[in-house]
DNA sequence: CAAAGGATACCTACCTAACGGTATCTTTCA
DNA sequence: TGAAAGATACCGTTAGGTAGGTATCCTTTG
């Protein structure tokens, strides 16, 4: 076992092999589980080998949540590609993607697996500069404050389905609020603070 | 020099100091700070007198969450008296409060606090089941979906709050939020899903 | 084209520090 | 006088990290 001494070195494959063990470890168990050790077990490599790949364990999982961040980017960017109208589009595949099923019907990992990262400072500049980078190279179309409105009820809903009582429970209304969020990201749906009512 | 071995004997004192000092490191340096000797040595006392009062680890910081929930249980509850119309008197409360400037001002230090509290499951329950209540208490004036699509949003916003850029910048369209979603809370104010424009 | 040899990949063994927790003792109080 | 309050000393575990070894790779040069 750990006999990875005579085999073909593979430092690329080990590298990205860790990255995923971690990942997998932190979705499936909580970052808080996320050891050197059971990292390194799990990618089938010792301790040396990951500290030779990662200086600090910092440097592992911050690539861990570099690559998340990188697939929701990509998930947004393909979701946005297929929207026609430019009013909005930013908004709505960010409610696509973050409100989308395997984001959480998965056992509620993937929402406590974000709510650590925010949990943890160094991780949560990560999010917040990927954050703040987006919104505003789509400030033009998606500026509006009914957008980010939108924006805003899609992460309570997101928190609010990590807060539920019993995490095997069905979130019925889900599909509803998506659909509802979505419609409202069409120009002039909610009108200004005075409302469409009067 | 931890010679709280001479001197009148306080134990309900000490718990609260306990308990308090607990809940300061847990505000101002994260949940990771809240170890059993640092309390201790907060509550000028000794690790045995902490074990004396608390049996494990867990209680103490489950102790500091029921304070915490209680806290804003009875800030909710305050302002709900104050408030003559009953649909969605809840949900006006508990916008205002969880939007309310010293949650939010205060260097952050409160939402990552929650933050925190969520991403630990035993934790995370407490805070679920106190949700639960309060909502089932309250379905018949604030059991509407505008109702919670409102709730959600100040959720939202409370998150987008903690994953600003920099900490100290300041959240100015905060107040205008609140406003706005308190001014949703009223009765009719956002229709159906198909919305006011037809 | 082969042997050399440094650089890279990876492993073994060890270290230190901190954590939660226990056992047991002394002091105070009712 | 005995139970509660509090202190002291100790333990086992586990974590991240380091030192220095060995095996493979890649380039250079005779």
């Amino acid at each position: 076992m750990a006999t990875a001494y005579h085999r073909k070195k593979q430092p690329e494959l080990v590298r990205r092999t860790l990255l995923d063990c971690a990942a997998k470890l932190a979705l499936e168990q909580g970052l808080a589980a996320v050891t050197v050790q059971a990292v390194s077990l799990a990618a089938g490599v010792t301790k040396g080998a990951l500290f030779h790949h990662f200086p600090r364990k910092q440097a592992l999982v911050e690539g861990v949540v570099a690559d998340l961040i990188a697939q929701l980017d990509a998930d947004i960017d393909a979701a946005m590609a297929k929207d026609p109208e430019p009013y909005g589009r930013y908004t709505r595949a960010y409610v696509d993607i973050t409100l989308h099923d395997p984001m959480m019907t998965e056992g509620g990992q993937w929402a406590a697996l974000h709510i650590s990262i925010l949990a943890e400072p160094a991780l949560r500049r990560m999010v917040s500069d990927w954050f703040a980078e987006r919104l505003h190279r789509h400030r033009d179309t998606d500026g509006d404050a009914d957008l980010e409105f939108v924006r805003l009820a899609a992460d309570g809903a997101w928190i609010a389905y990590l807060v539920r009582e019993k995490p095997t429970d069905p979130v019925p209304e889900l599909g509803a609020l998506r659909a509802r969020l979505i419609a409202m990201t069409h120009a002039g749906r909610l009108g200004p603070a005075d409302g469409c009512r009067t």
